[in-house]
DNA sequence: TTTAGCACTTTGGATAAGAGAGTGCTAACA
DNA sequence: TGTTAGCACTCTCTTATCCAAAGTGCTAAA
């Protein structure tokens, strides 16, 4: 069966209606408020049969329709229209985000805030995880007790938490000449290629093999998003939103955003040619949880990848509203990181 | 009225079968189960009386009684007995912290997720925040791009978010010995006593002015605790305690520890005194949300401060396995920082 | 192809009845 | 004076029933 235009007009009335209300849509309803051209027997009729072609559900007889996760996609792929921010909105984000080109660490955080805060949603954010980051330096810092704090530098970020520990011997003269054989020894190197010259470089160290070994294994531990990349904001705001009224519901959600891994899981496997990317849950997407939708968007700017951003919440979810948001959000990091960098290019070989 | 042994004895059977069982704790059940000596009839007598003084109250005739938060701070006072870990939950404690004793950053974190899993409750920690401490060295790290990371070691703790603008002009050499000058500039001071001579030093340095301003707002910044501080571990252990299986308290309870700000008040004013700390919501602890019970300790070993821990629950909460839990956390912390530190101790007059 | 009309289904709220649990009180007892 | 058995009373919780409201599916006519 085709999908005539009507077709296609009733579905996006149905997914709208049902993402502003919350509430299963009546024939009445649509006939009434939003095709007065038709009878609500005719919308009657052509609901039964986008039922049939997969796109509604109803829960009971007499209980109005609702979209299923097909219907979702669809929405999304061919019906939604784009959406605009508020004035307000656009210079929220503008002023979020001012001076904060520095460092990626703490973007990180404030993005995930702003986006969360935009669209009423949960959001979550992985840091930058780029294959091609580079290695630019390394440095030892003594912090005293046979202790010293390893600073990686690359080209998306500092890396900084990482102890290692030192023979007391190692005086501060001997660190700083240790770092600077470091740091020509892994200049330029990405971090995936660490592990390639790990056995020749721990040979040629005899005496402080085991200090070069520690910070071969901080280098290696950095090509994972660790903990600390992964950034959930406000958890709560799953409680303005109907579905949770279900306690039920509330304990899955919290359950699984609780573990950074489970989180790392449902946004981590991003395809990277797509900017943006839905994922629903109780489809295929074994990672995200039943009954629940992700949308992300992985950033770039002056050929930095500057991580993947996004909300989870439920699939009844305002698409238009997040996928506007996550756009502009996106631009505005651009104009700012972008800009910064644009006099400063630099072009690791 | 006096409080009569037997009436202690009954108010404890009441907390501890409470605490057990979140179910009213009946008469007959008393009389039967815990008290076979009297009858029924007679903890009636003495229930009624409990409750007349204000210990015990019911929801309705028919429904048994529930202690008060008067009855709770009495129970822990005086009627509580120590409790014992199970050898498991010991080694447990001990294998967390072991090889750990490095960097307190993460021991936050560590601790934490101990004192969650141990307890079955959600656990809040902030980090050492002393009022002693004192910085021992200041260094500034190139990061390009006219940027430096600035890191401060103090005798607690290293510091090292931070991110500095510095002028172009700056060469690496030309750092290294600002970064000698400044640390010597500050070293032996608490970070309190660096607005004290904010002045002076600001007025010496004519050239490097604007970084010089940078690094003292860093360093008063880090006075007050700050998000990174503040830990939150386990919120979605509450789902397993029968008191928020109705949505609206799951709210409260998420709105209130989603904020870091509003967990550095719950936990933040602790009095130096008291090593173990009971609030109890809606008693005159204002910053304790309506119907929460929060147990925190201060830990400290060797000297330093190590920071507050402790959990956040229903007001009936175990109490006994709460304190056991903080107990043994705490001595296992002591043993580890401790020795690390002894034959190291340091003493900045 | 569209529509009016109507029977059918399901939900949700209101009401009532009965069982169960626990108390308070009284009177008897040690 | 303290303790206890007995019993009436209160309140909750569960189950059943009824009824109105909402929405659909189907049929027959336009």
């Amino acid at each position: 069966m085709k999908m005539s235009d009507r077709k296609k007009k009733i579905l996006q009335i149905v997914v709208d209606e049902y993402i502003n209300t919350a509430v299963p849509v009546s024939s009445k309803n649509i006939a009434e408020k939003h095709l007065t051209g038709v009878s609500s027997a005719t919308v009657r009729n052509e609901l039964a049969s986008l039922e049939e072609l997969g796109y509604l559900t109803q829960f009971h007889t007499s209980g109005g329709r609702v979209p299923s996760p097909q219907a979702y996609r669809f929405y999304i792929e061919e019906l939604m229209q784009k959406g605009n921010l508020s004035e307000k909105d656009l210079d929220y984000i503008e002023n979020s985000f001012r001076n904060k080109a520095g460092d990626v660490e703490h973007l990180i955080k404030d993005v995930s805030k702003v986006i969360s805060d935009l669209t009423d949603y949960t959001s979550v954010a992985i840091g930058p995880h780029d294959e091609e980051e580079r290695i630019r330096s390394l440095a030892m810092l003594p912090c005293g007790e046979g202790k010293v704090l390893l600073v990686i530098v690359t080209n998306v970020r500092i890396l900084r938490d990482t102890f290692i520990d030192v023979p007391e011997t190692m005086g501060d003269e001997e660190l700083r000449n240790a770092s600077q054989v470091i740091s020509k020894l892994f200049e330029g190197k990405t971090l995936l290629q660490v592990k390639d010259v790990e056995e020749k470089v721990l040979s040629e160290f005899g005496q402080y093999r085991q200090v070069m070994s520690e910070v071969i294994e901080a280098l290696k531990s950095y090509t994972h998003p660790r903990d600390e990349d992964i950034v959930l904001t406000g958890a709560e705001k799953i409680f303005n939103h109907p579905e949770y009224a279900d306690i039920e519901n509330v304990k899955n959600f919290l359950t699984v955003i609780s573990s950074k891994d489970k989180i790392a899981e449902i946004i981590g496997d991003e395809d990277d040619e797509i900017q943006i990317n839905v994922k629903i849950g109780s489809s295929g997407d074994a990672d995200v949880p039943e009954d629940c939708s992700v949308v992300t968007a992985t950033y770039s700017a002056g050929g930095k990848n500057l991580g993947t951003y996004g909300v989870i919440g439920p699939i009844r979810m305002d698409y238009t509203k997040v996928i506007t948001v996550l756009e502009n959000v996106g631009r505005a990091l651009e104009d700012i990181v972008g800009s910064k960098n644009k006099d400063k290019e630099d072009d690791p070989k």
